[in-house]
DNA sequence: CTGAAAGCGCTAACAT
DNA sequence: ATGTTAGCGCTTTCAG
């Protein structure tokens, strides 16, 4: 059990053991440069004492606070937790500590929280899309001496570096899968998300290549709220209500798809002779589902690691990487229920 | 644009505005007593210069950085994300910001997490669970000076103020109600995860209820790895390969139990009739499917909000809420899959 | 209402 | 290998 006056300090630790403030702060830092029998005498004080560092001191004197601004729109896509493993993988044996924050899909959070981190003066800035305020877009740019990396999304003009897929491309693949399969009364299923830019452009892509087929979406619907397995059953239901015509429903993320696809199962329509479906995203529960959903993945984890990498490197050379952009290419799996029609 | 030497301190706003730092600071902390001009001046200055405090020279000054330490175990388990939805809405208005650490469940991790979140000296911290490391013990029984907050169960010694529920009880409470409703060859079926103590805790207060009305677990199966409908179909069709004459399968979470659900229905096996089914978390996804899941709520939100709210409190007076401990009750849904059997 | 001085707890840069 | 000095950029405290 520690005394009272707790937090202790560097001083603390130097009384009792004996060894200068300096020489105390070298060892917990883990220098090499300080006697073995020195370093023993310390960690032992330091630990009897039950002492933590103060990183804020530190991170001031040093000017360094060795941490990674990750900023993301939501935690419940379920997209995001495997981008931020990506992240935290890659930032683990590298003295960098992710720290994140929700933004909700809304510019004036995000404008709050970037501000709120910069203000922390972290090593590097991970931040999904690319659309956002002047505001943010200011504060950033300013931020010269650190890596910015946006991620997810490369269909626009980074601050420094991006790492992502092009979501206009996805939508143009999935609708050329489509069609190549001879599926002709689309319909389009979303979820109502003004401010959702990765959504919006795959489905821009997903119309522009149907337009240069000829072909025009028969019925989109677009609901608002969560994506969840109930919203898909209702959305799902409606089109058809108005469209029954429809020989594809093309969903924009997997959640609302899997819905979709339960009700139509439940309905005793045959999958996908009368009617295609696809989602996307490949959330891992589209396994376990009675058929196996057509997706396209979009390389979550990797897009996380990578941007984390890039950091990384960067915090270690001040100019690696520098307005470096990836992109990665996303793979369509076509499961069960996107299949050339007999 | 910002001139290069970037990021700018107190002194280039001082200054660009004429007014001393101190006056500077006095604005920018939002004080009232300055004069409507001069925090005229101030804001403009910092406006057009692009200042960014740095809250890592603040919170050493002050001798508060104004941050949360929230620690669970995942991400990817949709729960947390729930809690810190929570956390976050009762924490939005104070001033005091929440830092997520991620254990994945492993008790080094945490030891580790902990540290370095107590090492930037956070006003609270909010972790899950109540079993841990006497390493990370003694770390929250030496901060005797914040809030530490223990959160999603009950069962157990709190180090300070702890908000959950008892786990114990939800595994009694499901099992009289599957026994109320005649059911009498019941069937386990968990994630092996020796260190998810809430799930343990359930299954032991499951068994326990059983086996006060004089009954056992008829059969059990725990799979690895993550909780996916793949997982829940796959442990479903193993354990009644072994015991097919089960009338009831209770799983550790919706998750598997919806895997599960969706297999037997594919059998052609009726439910609740044949056999009746229930999870536990009473996640969203439970609406949308074919039938609705019985299952539990373990009040997630709440418990976020409530601890935060603890946190809270105990920031603005040192001894509020000392040892607090709150019990909230799950409720069950009986939904479609646990009815009295004819 | 405004300013000057002192220091928060640590580390960089230089001694020795 | 170890110690000394001088801050890091802010806020607290006290004086005006």
């Amino acid at each position: 059990m520690t005394r009272d006056p707790y937090p202790l300090t560097l001083r603390d630790v130097s009384a009792a053991s004996g060894v200068s403030e300096m020489t105390v702060s070298r060892v917990l830092r883990g220098r090499r440069d300080v006697a073995a029998e020195t370093r023993e005498k310390v960690l032992q004080a330091a630990k009897t004492l039950g002492y933590v560092p103060n990183k804020i001191a530190g991170a001031l004197a040093s000017q360094r606070a060795n941490l990674v601004a990750v900023i993301i729109p939501s935690l419940s896509n379920l997209v995001f937790p495997e981008v931020l493993s990506g992240i935290s993988d890659a930032l683990d044996e590298t003295g960098l500590q992710p720290v994140v924050g929700v933004t909700n899909y809304l510019p004036e959070r995000e404008e709050k929280i970037l501000y709120e981190m910069l203000s922390w003066r972290p090593s590097g800035v991970i931040i999904a899309g690319l659309e956002r305020s002047s505001v943010s877009h200011a504060m950033l740019k300013n931020a010269t001496k650190i890596p910015i990396v946006e991620i997810m999304d490369v269909d626009g003009e980074p601050v420094d570096a991006v790492v992502g897929i092009s979501h206009r491309r996805a939508g143009r693949m999935m609708a050329e899968e489509i069609l190549k399969n001879g599926y002709k009364k689309i319909g389009f299923l979303g979820t109502q998300m003004p401010l959702d830019h990765r959504a919006r452009k795959r489905f821009e892509g997903f119309t522009s290549a149907l337009a240069k087929a000829g072909i025009e979406i028969a019925d989109q619907i677009f609901y608002s709220q969560s994506s969840a397995f109930a919203k898909g059953r209702d959305m799902t239901r409606a089109i058809l209500e108005r469209s029954p015509d429809l020989d594809f429903l093309y969903y924009s993320n997997d959640m609302i798809a899997a819905g979709g696809l339960l009700y139509l199962l439940e309905q005793g329509i045959d999958l996908p002779t009368q009617i295609g479906l696809a989602g996307f995203n490949k959330l891992e529960l589209v396994e376990g589902l009675p058929r196996k959903l057509a997706t396209m993945d979009a390389c979550r984890y990797e897009i996380g690691k990578k941007a984390a990498e890039i950091v990384a490197l960067r915090c270690e050379d001040g100019n690696a990487q520098r307005g470096q952009s990836v992109t990665l290419q996303p793979s369509i799996s076509l499961g069960d229920t996107l299949k050339r029609r007999p």
